[in-house]
DNA sequence: AACTTCCTACCGTCCAGACGGTATAGTAAC
DNA sequence: GTTACTATACCGTCTGGACGGTAGGAAGTT
């Protein structure tokens, strides 16, 4: 049901994500869906509650990707299809619309990134210029809406560049810290 | 009247942008609206016309700033108190929400200041990533609602710092390019 | 083994209010 | 007489939410 709500909300908007789309969505009717969340404002408690948990294990996957916490923030950061970009994605829109509170499950993850990537970078200046790119790149996606990979693969002129500056930066600023 | 329509939406979000809402923010009746902007969809369409007007402006500003483009750039990217910025976090609710028609407004501007950047800093990933920042950080200014610096001063720790690394990169990257 | 009772997980219907939009009568300025 | 409104009333639709009902299983009693 949680799916199916954040789904409604990236692809169409806080205005179609009505209790009555979600039941669709979610193969249930109105009643059994107002059941699990009493209302409203709980099934947006529940998906800032789910961001919370989902953040716990994209952050633990950042620390032990291969290629790096930079590398792994920037490039989740053009994806829509994984269940974490998916939540995050539907709480800013309900924090940017009728429920502001969600904004404190957003800021849980973004101070959580800031943190991983200032222990691989040492710079906070630097930190937070990599962290500001990659909501740069979430406020790309989220615009990008219903769209497949339309114009994600033809006008991002590769994420591999972009990866190689903040390497460059990285060497400028704390020499002694790349590659993880 | 488009004025009040970009203000609850910034403020309140696309649900709280009513008919009803933005003729009494704008001190008109909704009739008085309607006799103006023939529907809903003709007020959105208004707007992201302003939108392009005001895009052409702020690309003159940008040009014309004295501390050259990069920097104007960036530091209006954290102010949500000029008409323009006002004015294209309103539209972006819009192409988040039931108007993604909206969006082409949105692509002209950031294209404009793609192209403006590009021809200070010659390098298209730099450019890119210079642009993405800004993004970034209009995506924290959406965030931030109606509070009205509360944050933006606290945690913000300097776009100064920021801008000071941007020209970092630049020198790196295109030696013969700075100040403006 | 049969029965009643209770709980969980829903369904379907109904409601008051808000929504976008239309219509109409009136008004004040130019 | 046209323009630029105001004020009010209304319509059909959608909204969140309340409500009563119910299928099916577990638990207890006899």
């Amino acid at each position: 049901m949680l799916q199916a709500f954040a789904a409604l909300l990236v692809e169409h908007g806080e205005r179609a994500a009505t209790l009555d789309a979600v039941a669709d969505r979610a193969g249930v009717s109105k009643g059994g869906l107002l059941y699990h969340f009493g209302s409203k404002d709980a099934l947006v408690d529940g998906l800032a509650e789910h961001l919370r948990a989902l953040t716990a294990a994209d952050v633990d996957a950042m620390r032990a990707a291969p290629a790096g916490p930079v590398d792994y923030l920037i490039r989740t950061s053009t994806q829509v299809d994984t269940e974490f970009e998916l939540v995050y994605l539907a709480v800013s829109r309900l924090a940017q619309g009728a429920y502001p509170h969600a904004r404190a499950a957003l800021d849980g993850a973004h101070d959580a990134w800031t943190a991983t990537v200032l222990e691989v970078v040492a710079d906070p200046v630097l930190a937070r210029a990599i962290v500001l790119m990659s909501d740069g790149l979430y406020a790309h996606a989220a615009l990008s809406g219903e769209r497949p990979g339309d114009d994600l693969t033809s006008r991002r002129m590769g994420v591999d560049d972009l990866l190689a500056l903040i390497d460059e930066m990285i060497a400028l600023r704390a020499p002694r810290a790349t590659e993880g």
